[in-house]
DNA sequence: TGCATAATGATAATACAATCTCATTATCAT
DNA sequence: ATGATAATGAGATTGTATTATCATTATGCA
């Protein structure tokens, strides 16, 4: 993956275009606007490519695939709407998680989604 | 399943003694002790079946397999330790988590992981 | 412009949790 | 204890996201 195709530009665009996390196959579809004959290895090609460079980072939200998004959005959490199923960031953060773990237990991270309507549902 | 077995009670005593979210493969280890040749099917029939009648929980952590807990603990999150991947209840929850959503967002509810060390680990 | 080869696209293959099949076994009302 | 049948166990099958294959196409350096 060292030569720029227009497959990869259109992936990045999509991503950047969405503004939020995106299922490999939400990529596919905008992707496929600007490169009508992309195929969905090219896609999962370029997202793990991407991923290993740090230009994505992965996003698991529980029993759902792996969404991707553009890094360098520091450490954030995510909201999931019930009604549209679509991922948005949330650019807060709860403090003092660490407080509620249970005695001899060492919190070192965290993961929060909030879920409910969005402001399009 | 409308009969009591010896198997269905090996699931939920593996699932009383752990006294944590266990994966199918963990109960079937557990089972195993008190009925050597239980079968994977035989778990997993009796997960969906307890789960369906409410004496289930399923507990789905980003990207995870379901795991399985004994229901009636309330509302509560989970503690996952990065060495032993065991995963553990933790009964306190952060408030006004509300708050931290975009203008325009409505949170109905939300799910909070802890990662870290366990006691043991 | 031409060439070496990286990247793509179509489709086959893989991985693996979960479910299904069905002969056998165990439960329980009578 | 007996019979109807629910449940089990072993292994085959499924479903589905992801990856591999490979002939073809496109990139970028000389």
């Amino acid at each position: 993956m060292e030569r720029s195709t227009i497959q990869r530009s259109a992936i990045r665009d999509a991503l950047q275009r969405a503004g939020r996390p995106l299922l490999a196959q939400e990529v596919l579809v905008l992707a496929c606007e600007s490169v009508p004959r992309i195929g969905i290895a090219t896609i999962y090609r370029n997202l793990k490519t991407m991923v290993d460079e740090g230009l994505l980072r992965q996003v698991v939200l529980p029993g759902e695939n792996p969404r991707f998004e553009l890094s360098g959005h520091g450490h954030h959490h995510h909201f999931q709407c019930n009604q549209c199923q679509k991922v948005f960031d949330i650019h807060s953060c709860p403090t003092d998680l660490a407080t509620l773990a249970p005695k001899g237990f060492t919190v070192e991270d965290h993961d929060l989604t909030l879920y409910g309507r969005c402001k399009n549902c």
